[in-house]
RNA sequence: GCGAAAGUGGCUCAGCGGUAGAGCAUCGCCUUGCCAAGGCGAGGGUCGCGGGUUCGAUUCCCGUCUUUCGCUCCA
């Protein structure tokens, strides 16, 4: 019998064999923050180089860039995240649940028939219209609810040596923004035309009110976006190419169908600048949770920052001369998340035939942290065999092994997704050909070593 | 932030008012003829942190931090 580990296995193990440790571990921890370790990070890399291969390198349409973290001020003033990031939080105090008020207010509206939007109104009018209209706290039916309470989302710092707060910044809540505000700079450097988009993977920081579920949600990650750029008129077209694009690239990864789920947003559940927004959701341990949101953000970012700088945004077709506000379509993913959902999918506990069992990761040869383990059978073979090791180091990631038995150093590159074991041994001398055994089907196959490095590299290719 | 539970070697956990144990893992030597085999040996914990009660606390009490689960969030 075969079952998936549970969350708990899975964080063990990464703990143990140096995929992910808990951040500032030795100070107690810090809430929420994970550091990848040396097998974590050769994963993580390759998760990111997977996205980077396909939405870039191999995109005809899309280029990249690396934009900083830090940014004036006033983009965040533009893309309404000053406003927007900003929650009214108000507390039941019977039953301590804690609610956004616009949500109470919308919800009671709704009740009533109206459709208004509580987004605008100051605290006082929300908790005017509470009080008045005797709004009751949808867990427990009190009516007694604390003061509202700002939270915002983005974390703050200075600029200067000195805490001036005309000089507060704040650390940037999502990446795309580093690219709308170059959208005229690349679009000239590049001489793209429309369609086109750019690309960009770097770190982003929110402050959750509640975080958790081991790197799901996290207020330090790394997004892997892209703003896709398109005539208005295509933009569903557009939205449903990236749509399916990005299905597959799950797909391909290896990720199985059955744990994918599409969910389109409802009219009104979309965020500010949306038209449309579907979420590819990934059946986690602990539920279905967000992996991917594409987001079909219409002209809304490009003529904000128009507004806000003052600076013409609007792109001009070198045919017609036309000039328009493009609208963007955004792909934008957590590498972190991918990360985590390709443990969830591959980690697998194996019972096999002779009754022991393994822990076995299934991931995509590309994404595996080392393609081989180079083993020698008994330690007679040592010296032959690190010598092939440090021949296909330069090939591709490989880890060197020969300590215990040859049982156990399959499986513990079972454990940490290795795709292939190489093991020399008492013909290797003779024949010049080693072992080759496979992670999935435990099979073996002799393979020259002339052709080792074109053998794996066939079957690491994504 | 609120409510609930938990915090003992790398991992999983046992234990107890008298100053800590197991399995697995790790390291070394021997063995090894392809799937966690065997033998011998070794290292590693002031029991999350701080305070209190006590002759004495890992064990009881308080605080604090962290984690997990729910509420909110939405990459």
């Amino acid at each position: 019998m075969t079952r998936q580990l549970t969350l708990n296995e899975i964080i063990s193990i990464t703990k143990m064999r140096g995929l992910v440790f808990p951040g500032s571990e030795i100070y107690e921890g810090l809430a929420n923050s994970w550091d990848y370790g040396p097998i974590g990070v050769l994963m993580l890399n390759n998760v990111k180089n997977a996205w980077i291969k396909k939405f870039i390198t191999e995109c005809p349409y899309n280029v990249m860039i690396d934009s900083s973290i830090l940014m004036n001020s006033r983009v965040w003033e533009a893309s309404g995240h000053l406003a927007n990031f900003n929650d009214p939080l108000m507390d039941c105090k019977t039953c301590k649940s804690r609610f956004r008020a616009d949500k109470l207010i919308e919800d009671d509206l709704s009740k009533k028939g109206a459709n208004e939007v509580a987004d605008g109104w100051s605290n006082e009018k929300m908790e005017q219209y509470i009080q008045d209209e005797g709004v009751k706290c949808p867990k427990c039916g009190a009516q007694d609810f604390t003061k509202i309470r700002q939270f915002n989302l983005m974390f703050k710092t200075f600029q200067g040596v000195t805490e001036d707060s005309i000089n507060t910044l704040y650390l940037r809540p999502e990446t795309c923004q580093g690219i709308f505000v170059n959208f005229k700079n690349v679009q000239r450097t590049t001489r793209k035309k429309l369609p086109f988009g750019i690309g960009q993977v770097g770190k982003s920081f929110r402050n959750e009110i509640t975080p958790g579920n081991f790197i799901f949600r996290t207020r330090e990650f790394e997004q892997m976006e892209l703003e896709f750029f398109c005539r208005p008129e295509e933009e569903m077209k557009w939205f449903n190419y990236w749509r399916s694009f990005c299905e597959q690239f799950l797909y391909d990864i290896g990720i199985k169908k059955e744990n994918i789920s599409l969910r389109d947003h409802a009219p009104e559940q979309l965020s500010h600048y949306s038209n449309a927004t579907t979420d590819i959701e990934y059946n986690f341990p602990f539920g279905k949770g967000e992996l991917w949101g594409i987001a079909d953000r219409t002209d809304y970012d490009l003529k904000q920052h128009e507004k806000y700088s003052g600076k013409d945004m609007k792109y001009i077709d070198p045919v017609t001369n036309e000039k328009f506000h493009p609208y963007c379509i955004e792909p934008s993913v957590g590498a972190g998340r991918l990360f985590f959902a390709l443990l969830c999918d591959g980690y697998e506990l194996e019972s096999l035939e002779d009754g022991t069992e393994r822990n076995v990761l299934r991931i995509h040869p590309y994404i595996a942290p080392f393609k081989a383990g180079v083993l020698p059978l008994t330690k007679k073979q040592s010296d032959r065999a690190f010598a092939l090791y440090e021949r296909l180091i330069k090939e591709f990631e490989c880890e060197y092994d020969d300590a215990g038995n040859i049982g156990k150093r399959y499986r513990r590159h079972d454990e940490i997704g290795t795709p292939f074991c190489i093991t020399v041994d008492f013909d290797t001398e003779n024949d010049g050909c080693v072992t080759v055994r496979d992670r999935d089907s435990m099979k073996q196959t002799r393979v020259a070593i002339d052709a080792l490095a074109d053998y794996i590299k066939e079957r690491i290719y994504f």
